[in-house]
DNA sequence: CTTGAAGTTGACCAAAAGGTAAACTATTCA
DNA sequence: TGAATAGTTTACCTTTTGGTCAACTTCAAG
């Protein structure tokens, strides 16, 4: 009963904006309400603080609609090997709409606000990990699954995904550094060349 | 002729370590005057703004630390592959370091900064894209080396040079997220690996 | 030993930020 | 219909921040 709203969804879309086209230590509140056309006094009827806000806007983001996406991504009735590189190819096209959108590559959120907030601000960052942690374990399965039917080479599948995820992470974060997807052209094949790859006899 | 003073390097050093230890978004004038030990009226005889003050202190940390030490490390004297590796060990090795001084791992600032300042704040954007350029130039050309004498696979060295970099920064960021000393540890082999990787023939 | 350039200080301002609370409005179910 | 509940608004307060300025101090060269 009582009066409805979607002003605390209104919150937490403008938020995840916000952090996503600039970064989390510049919001601030009034900035999330202005763009998000709720008054300050909501604001604290919904939320307590920018951090707890943020945390939730993370949260709601990952598991209403990124958590979806790598489902369908990492599905295990695709070839392991091609979870990767589908994977890869899709945040290839998804930058190359969001430059065509915003004018800048933007890249992913959660490790850029992961990598922002040390210390200080626990719940965020303890949100960002959580996320983080999940994607990581995509990879990890699927590159278990990629040993386990010899499409890639053995060694430990929790490693790998971390280096995997460095490429994949890393590589984000040069296109949008540089503003250029360049960065992501052959990030399928740097991930297959990553798994595949049979050491070399030379070394110096 | 005039009064002397080293107020400005205090107000460099103070601000290259806060945008370190913090974010570069969080950072204020007064917090940076506060740590430097200098009034505010000190700050403006300086510096006009936050960005000049930020993209000037990590101008001077690079032209006067950082590349002296990419310059040592990536000396031609040394094995090109081994110039690599004994990079990713050093990072691993100063990130225990820090991690022992300041309970947590920074990673590299230029890296954190750049992928935190959007279109706005052009000056210190641009700043850390200069720097990150020229990081990449050194692995670029022990690359380029490498494929030369034969101990590194043949092949595209400006785009491996990318993936390099993405795998160590994204390392970097991913140990400072989780405050996780071990996302650092196989960097070396990881390295070597995606520079010696022979295509397996096994492919999905 | 003075003079002017280089640097410092503290007081001050306006704007922006975080935060609160009481009065108001809409909704619904009893 | 009318409490009770859920949400909104406005006005207000305090603190922090960015930014300026004129007066002051130091210093070194002529």
């Amino acid at each position: 009963m009582g009066r409805t709203s979607d002003a605390k969804e209104r919150l937490l879309e403008a938020a995840l904006d916000l952090i996503w086209k600039r970064s989390y230590g510049v919001l601030t509140i009034d900035a999330i309400c202005e763009k998000a056309g709720v008054k300050k006094g909501s604001f604290y009827y919904f939320f307590d603080s920018k951090s707890t806000l943020a945390a939730a806007a993370l949260h709601e983001s990952w598991y209403a609609c990124g958590k979806d996406v790598y489902d369908k991504l990492f599905s295990a009735s695709v070839q392991p090997l091609e979870r990767i590189t589908a994977f890869m190819h899709s945040v290839y096209e998804g930058q190359i709409e969001v430059q065509k959108e915003h004018g800048q590559i933007l890249g992913c959120p959660c490790f850029s606000v992961g990598s922002e907030t040390s210390s200080e601000d626990q719940v965020v960052r303890e949100k960002a990990r959580e996320i983080l942690s999940q994607q990581l374990r995509y990879f990890e399965s699927a590159i278990r699954d990629a040993q386990a039917d010899g499409t890639a080479v053995p060694g430990d599948a929790a490693a790998k995904a971390k280096c995997l995820f460095a490429l994949f992470e890393g590589s984000l974060a040069q296109a949008r550094i540089h503003n250029d997807i360049s960065y992501l052209k052959n990030l399928p094949d740097a991930a297959l060349n990553m798994l595949q790859a049979k050491q070399s006899t030379a070394v110096g």
